[in-house]
DNA sequence: TTGAAAGCGCTAACAT
DNA sequence: ATGTTAGCGCTTTCAA
């Protein structure tokens, strides 16, 4: 037996139709009477047909599917992303907008020069019909090279060069400011920080705010020990900060993560969380609950945000709107155990 | 201007060949004279051309792409996938493998009926030329669904119908066997173990394993509590064994995450690990190396049994081989400081 | 409501 | 070594 894929010339033979009533049928166009339509399922059915997405393609010039991508410069980009509850979050909330409008979503991983340049290609030449891009730093050349190539593209986070992309983010500076604001109210007078790599997106927003913020009450010595998002280089972070600033009375991390390592040292150590210490995360993620004890953190709406992103890219491809729109989601602080 | 994506027609009139003569240069094939190369190279930057995947796959019926499917029966999908540092390590390990072919990894996540129904059509559409499977759950339909599609299929993990797939995996059983081992000879006399959900692939694997090894040393009462695979669900199991099993001496987990939580509640509860309870792990992913102590575990060789899964789709895309095959790994025993 | 036919952009067999 | 040409399987006018 010829094991050919069935085309649609096949069911349209068994059907005893034209090609075109076969595609109105697979497409739901309407003016196709009932029984016609029945017969026309029953052929595919019976010889098992699945349109070619690549013929389809060429004419509609659409994919169907949405990328994800997940951009970063430096190492260690997997083991980044496969631990951190944040990419889980923006795949979470990504996924369900996708989905109700029968988009496929493919994630995209860009770990290395080679991997941006064979990605760009891959959706130049029509591996999707758009680009949902987080960029894990600031100076990641993705995003200009999506543009370039004409993809629709929209950034989770404010891009450098503001306006020539829709995107989404929190107000990372207002979230600092919340957690400052706390830590003064309950009394802490010498607070440090564990501030991200100075190339991470938000993360001179997050630092500025919080230096500010204390600025602003008189306090301008703000200790700054950089981590990597990590729980390990948290717990790092935190053994210099001790060694080097031994009366620290409260800490902000750039991230739960970090948090989480900075209380994990301290009690390793012996120093109360927060009876000595305070320690206020960012995020809110699941780490912020498994930590001991529960971190009071500043609350980023991930797949809120993530969801949205979505919805502007799903706008862009439907031409409901035109140019670049932007949304930017407000940080809420929530108080647990850590201060 | 007509804002038209420039096609190999226009590549040709440019250079002044014919089209084949274009795609000839394109796709690298020889027999075509260094000059008319260079013109039409030329060519093809002055107009930005960019070759049509869909009408390309029209005709080689190739995408040029391989999915990396992860699937999951359940639902706490992304939160699982994007904290444990297994998947990292899968990835890591299949990226260098497609790239170096210039075969475009795309990660697909199938998180509920609807996104497997979603996923398979989109495949059998002509989505990728075949799929690395990662399930999550032994019942997990997809495996089944994508071999009937006719999609080249090839799983991490042995599936429960043998021979039907490619597949790598671990010798679980003499992994379990090495913990049980090691603990044994180190004097432990009144093991437990914080097993895996039934359902988790290899789950049967290192339990019947580690309870055989056991009972050939006359130890036939070994308590078993169920994690998820979580860092939490490790903490909770061990609560659970301390309550009910106060005099253990020793515990596997069946995978470093359990074990890092098992070793957090024990420290927390004052139960000094080594000393008091041995803790094995397994997998030794990066949790084994931050945990307190740093973690005994078998280590699974995942990068390099992900390269090898995915040389294994590559032959047979290639047409290399033929029949599925399969590549079984040995653990081997890393002692640390837990056990 | 249905069918006929053109054509999307490319590769590959064949001819030169 | 290069060109000509016939499709790949589908959607979408346009006619009927």
């Amino acid at each position: 037996m010829g094991n050919r894929v069935p085309t649609l010339e096949d069911v349209a033979r068994e059907a005893g139709v034209s090609r075109a009533t076969v595609s109105r049928v697979v497409n739901g166009v309407r003016n196709v009477s009932p029984d016609i339509q029945r017969s026309v399922r029953d052929a595919i059915a019976r010889t098992g047909y699945a349109p070619n997405q690549a013929a389809r393609s060429l004419v509609t010039r659409r994919t169907g599917a949405a990328a994800l991508v997940l951009s970063a410069t430096d190492g260690a980009f997997a083991a980044r992303v496969f631990s951190d509850p944040f990419f889980g979050r923006v795949v979470d909330g990504v996924l369900p907008v996708l989905r109700e409008r029968a988009i496929q979503p493919v994630l995209l991983v860009a770990e290395s020069e080679r991997a941006r340049t064979q990605l760009v290609e891959y959706l130049r030449r029509g591996g999707a019909d758009g680009a949902l891009v987080v960029p894990l730093d600031d100076e990641d050349p993705l995003p200009a090279m999506l543009a370039a190539a004409g993809l629709p593209t929209v950034l989770f986070g404010r891009p450098r060069d503001g306006e020539r992309y829709g995107f989404v983010d929190l107000d990372n500076d207002a979230g600092a400011r919340l957690a400052a604001e706390h830590l003064w109210a309950t009394g802490r007078r010498r607070p440090a920080t564990i501030a991200a790599p100075v190339t991470a997106p938000a993360a001179a927003a997050r630092l500025d705010g919080f230096r500010r913020a204390l600025a602003a009450r008189g306090v301008t010595d703000v200790p700054v020990v950089r981590g990597r998002f990590t729980v390990d280089s948290g717990r790092r972070a935190m053994a210099e900060l001790l060694r080097d600033h031994p009366d620290v009375d409260a800490v902000f991390a750039a991230n739960d993560l970090m948090a989480e390592g900075a209380c994990q040292y301290l009690r390793e150590r012996g120093v109360d969380v927060p009876g000595a210490v305070a320690v206020v995360g960012f995020d809110d993620s699941a780490a912020a609950r498994r930590s001991r004890p529960r971190l009071t953190t500043v609350r980023q709406p991930v797949e809120r945000m993530a969801a949205a992103l979505a919805g502007l890219l799903v706008e862009e491809l439907e031409g409901t709107r035109t140019g670049p729109a932007s949304r930017v989601f407000e940080p809420v602080l929530v108080v647990r155990g850590s201060a």
